[in-house]
Formats: C-alpha cells, structure tokens, sequence
DNA sequence: CTCTAACCGAGACGGTACGTCAAGTCTTCTA
DNA sequence: TAGAAGACTTGACGTACCGTCTCGGTTAGAG
C-alpha cells in the first residue's frame, strides 16, 4: 500500500534529519558534509541526494522541523504585552542554544543560496510576519496604536533590532533587551510636544 | 631596506587582496578558494596563508578595504537628515552590487566563524556606531531628539530594519523605504494626544 | 497458458539481448551496464538479473547469439582451400565490426571470469574446433596432410596467429594474411631436403 | 637537490605499484580500485592520478615492472633449443601464477582500452618479437631454416598457440606442449615427399 | 661584495568531501 | 504471480581544496 511505502520513506527522510540536527549541533553547520550525515543516518548518500538537491536546504529542512511549537501570537488585549511575549519566545527559541547558532548558520547560508533564502522566507518568515500584522491591525482597531503608523514596517522594526543583535554583533537577547526595544520603538525619537 | 622590503610585502598583500575580490565578484564568496586566489594573484599559497589564517578573514580584510569612501556623519543641523543621508550612502554601498552581496557573505561568513564576526564588529560596526551615537547625542543636546529615548539603541532601530531588508527577505533598500523607516522610528507606534 | 508464457519470456529474454548488442555497439562493453541495458529493454533490473547472474554472461549470450551464420567446414576436397575458406568467414565475422570488437571484449572479460571463460569454451571454441578436427582427419585420410602431423595441434597453430593478431598486436586480419599463415604452417619452418 | 626531490618521487611511485601487485594478487584485477591502492600504499588519490591516468595504465606499469628477469634469446648455435628455451622461459614466466593472471587480466583490460594496447605492445610485445626475429635471421643464415620461411611470421606462428591456450582455452602452457608447437611447426603439415 | 637568512612560486602530499554512477538486493504496485 | 518501477546500501569514480610540507631560486641587508 501507498501507507506503508509512504511510512517507510518518511523514517528515512526523519532519521536524515534528525541525524543533520544531531551533527549540526555536535560540530556546527561548518562541519556539516552530506557524507557525514549520511553515514550517521545509516544511510547512502543518494538517499539524501533524492530528497534534498543541497546540503543548505536540507539543513533548512532540518531546523524548521523544530519549530514544532509555533510563534502564534496571542491576543490578550494588550498589544505591547502580546508582542513582549511572542519576542520573547522567539528569542527564546531561535536566539539561544541549541537552536541560536542553527538558525545564525541557516541564515548565513542563506546569503550565498538564493534557495535557501526563498525557501527560509516562504516558510518562515512570511508566516510569521502575517501573524504579526494581523495582530497590529486588530491592536489598531481598538486605538492601541498610532493610527497613520505604517504597519507593514512594524515586523520589521521590532524584528531588525533582534537580527541585528543575533547577527551582527552577537549579544544575548535578553528579557531586558527586547523591553527597550519595545519602549523605544512605541515612543519614537521625536520630542514629544509638553503633554500638560 | 626595510622599506623595500615592506614595500613588496605589501604589494603582495594588496595584490592578494585584489584577487580576492575579483574572484569573488566573478564568481561569488562561495566559489571563492584560496587556492583560486592564489593562483589568480600570481603567488604561493604560502604566501596567503602567511598573512591569514582564513578564507573568512582575508575575504574581511578585502571588502573592508574597499570602504575607503567611509561613512562618516554629516552635521548640517538636521538629524533627520543627516541620518537619512548617511543611511542613503550606506544603502548605497553595502545594499547593492557588487558590494551588497559581498556584505551579506561577509555577515554570513560571520555566522560560523567567530574570529571574522569579531572583526567585523571591532573593524566595521563598532566605529560606524560610535559615530552615529555622537550625532545623535549633539541632536539631543539640541532638542531634536525626545531628551529620554534610549540612545544605545537608536543604531540598532535604525540599522535593523535595513539588516533585516538585507540578510532576510533580501529585498533592496530603496529610498523610500529608507524614509519610511526614519518617519517610523521617529514618530513611534504609540497613539499620539490630540496636539492640537 | 505454458506457450503464452514461455513465448513472452522469449520475447523479453531476446529484447534483452537486443539491448544488449546495441548498447554494445554504441558505446563498447566497458560502459555497459545491466542498468543500461534494463532502461533501454524497458525492463526492470530484476527481470534481467533473473535470466543472467552476471554481465559477462549476458554479454555472452548476447554476442553468440549473432554466431547464426556458423563457420561450419566445407568440403570440396582442397584442405587449403577448405581452411582458408573457414579462417576468412571468421575473420570476416570476427575480426572486424561491429563484431570484432565485441568478440574482443568477450575474450577480455573471460580473461577474470571463470563463468565466461568456461560458457564460450563449450559453446563456442570446442565445437568449432571439432569441426575442424574432423575436416582435417578426413584431409589426411586422403593424403593431403603429413601422416604423422600432431592434428590435435593443428587448431591451434592455425588459429593461434589470428588471435594473436586479435589481441595483441590487433592488427587487421587481412586475406592476405590467412594465406601468409597457411603457407607458412603447411611448409614448416624446417629446411627442405632438396626436392630436385 | 633533485636527486632528493627524485628519491621521493620515485618512493611513492614503487609504493603504489607494490599495492598495486598486491591486491591484484590478493583480490584480482577485477577487484583492483584506485580508491583501494592508495589507502594500501598509504597515499593519497590525487598522488596515483598524478602519475597514471587509469586503472589500466597503472596495472600494466606494475605488471611490466615485474619482467626484471628479461627474455632475452641465448644463443648456443641451435635455434630450436633456444627457442625452447626463451619459449619455457616465458611460459614460466607469464603462464603460471602469481603473474599469469595478472598478464591475462593484462591483455584482458587491452581488449577495451587502446591505451593499454598500444603501450602493451610498444613496451613488451615489440621488444620480444625483434629479439627473436634476430634469432631467426641468424639460424636462417646458419641454414637452420627454410629459405624461404616467412619469418615475419615466425614469432606470431610460435606465440600464437601459447596465447591461445593462455587465453581462450587457459589450459597449462607445459614444457610438453611447447615441444609438441615447436616440433609442429618446424614440420609443418604437408606431406613430406619420400626422402628416400 | 660576498654571505645568509627570509621570502617566494610552485606544487607534491595525505586528507576529506564532493556529486555521480552502477552494483545487486529488496519492496511495492500493476496487469 | 511475474514484471516494471525504482528505492535502498554500498563502494568506487575522478575532481576540488584543504592546510602542510619541501624544493630551488631570488633578494636585500649585514658583515
């Protein structure tokens, strides 16, 4: 049956993956060959050939699956709480071991594969970003946020600070960290005309 | 003579250097071997491994020296625009070819070798930030800037976003979205009173 | 029924050898591949490894099965003519293309496998040598050969020159040639006695 | 100084064609890899493709590197003992184990590489040839000979059923069956007029 | 003006990995 | 139930670079 032809290629294609994971963590993506993985997995090295045409986008494959628990973004009403703590996840998540330096080298990847940084868009980051807006637009409806704010720039600009921050210069982002982010990115640099 | 001799050391390193970003124009930092680099330049590969100890810092070294022009920022008075113009100039040359995808492989290079991201910090961003910091602290003391924003973090609202464009969905850094950017960041997503 | 099935058989087994003959002479021996052969039987490799345990034998089967024409002896009463007229159909047949090279490459591979040496033994050489067994005890019956000539010999002598020029100096097997070959065994290299 | 740089050379070059012998000894020509030389030789791959473009070339180097002995023709005023003499000789040599399997798998591996053909022949098949040819041409002179024998022939008319047997029947080349060539061939197969 | 030490190009070397090909075995689905 | 289709592990192919290493040939400064 289709079933169980089915269910024996995804035990390869898993235990492939888990195997770039393991290695991945073990020695760095640097370190990474498709012979590597291959011998780990118990596997010959056409196996991984026939389902990934490049050691980059199998690599993506591999740390997407982990993001098993999601960034939804919950709606508690308050808009800076909600984005305080979908940042905070995904800091959590993507800005620390084990999985900081994978998704650093993921996306180091994607400047020299035009594939990997396609896929790595498509499959995460647009995601992501529609979830966000969807959550400012509702914020904006209730008055939460400034009303001529230009939204599509909002992901963005939360979002740009923490790239920086994993990828440039390399600094912890920390529960600190994105409060600032977030009290300087609501109030602006403008001065503020004398509220009294 | 010791300047003789300094002399064609240093014609080799900027001849080593030269081929460096040929080839990497040419054929992109991923291609990029030292072996080709050598060869392209004429020389031993003794010769360059004598003076890196890596393909991550020799390709550091050649695109720093290509930002000869500099960044420097501008006082005519006006933050906004003095900012402006210095991220236009940055856009220009970091954003786009040839030298925008050498950036993004320098960054990405940085993402699995330590060395070159603390070079690039040390070399490049530090001084770029520090520079910034200065303008925009003289903008405070002017009244330009809300006397409590959180300076240390304005580079990194600014720049963010521009990384983000860059490394991430890698879509160009136009004008525009260098003025959407700056109106955002300065008027900030708070509702604002009435003014009046 | 039997028939249908033993006739569909037949047809895949002679497809099979057909491919055989023309992947051959396509591309030589050394590049065939019981993959090859399969794809362009349309048939599985399964379906081919059934019939033949290994590639020489296959190939075997596949060159001999060409041999439909025979090299049986005539008998007009001339042991030369007789034997030149057997040494020229074969040279014809296997000495030059597309046959030739075939039969070359058989050789070849019966040189490292036992199986194949055996199978073109039995199947090829011992008949042929028996033929000519016979056509030359029949010609000394009649005279027209030394009484005591060691005919058990005499395949090979004759023979021996042609592959010879086969395999090792592989030099065309001209006409000219067999008669230089059957002059030259007939007289012996012994001096002559004076036939006055 | 080159005598150094030339010792080294030479080093490996005997390195590899010993591993090469080896496991054509231990395993078969068939089973005779590059990959499998160099780990035996403790060299790299790069270092045997250096040297030989192919599997063939190399093994018939290695091969050829083992006819230390030499057969060269003695000359003791009798040409049919020495031509049973250089004929055991090479029987010895090339019909019998360790190196009779190596130098059929020799001729095998020349059936479908010309390279192979070509340097068997210039390297060994020549040489011997001219040597016994001058043999001949000084027994003939003796008046050892026919006249008007072909000696062109000659060495083709006595290699021939060796190679035969060698080759496609890979029956023992004996001393008896070398008398029993020799004796057949200096007699020829006519009839003999009365010498009475 | 020779001597000498550093530097140089060239490239051999043992390795590792590449991406491809075919081997022979095995499983699944189709006719 | 035999067959096509093709996935699978294995192992070898020939190539590209790695980083180390020798080699002989400058070259420039010190003696």
């Amino acid at each position: 049956m289709t079933d169980h032809r089915a269910a024996r290629t995804d035990n390869r294609t898993h235990t492939i993956m888990q195997a770039t994971l393991d290695l991945a963590r073990e020695a760095g993506y640097a370190k990474l060959s498709i012979e590597a993985v291959a011998s780990r997995a118990g596997v010959g090295k056409h196996t991984v050939y026939r389902r990934w045409p490049s050691r980059g986008l199998l690599f993506l494959d591999a740390v997407l699956s982990l993001n098993t628990a999601g960034l939804d973004h919950p709606d508690t009403g308050d808009i800076v709480a909600d984005l305080r703590e979908v940042m905070t996840r995904a800091a959590a998540l993507l800005g620390q071991p084990p999985w900081g330096p994978l998704y650093q080298d993921l996306i180091g990847e994607a400047q020299h594969d035009p594939e990997v940084a396609a896929a790595l868009n498509r499959r995460f980051i647009e995601p992501q970003t529609a979830n966000t807006l969807a959550r400012l637009e509702a914020a904006k409806d209730q008055g939460q946020l400034a009303p001529d704010f230009d939204l599509d720039l909002a992901f963005e600009i939360l979002s740009g600070p923490l790239y920086y921050r994993l990828l440039i210069t390399q600094q912890p982002l920390t529960h600190a960290y994105i409060d600032r982010v977030l009290q300087a990115v609501f109030a602006g640099m403008s001065p503020r005309p004398q509220t009294r």
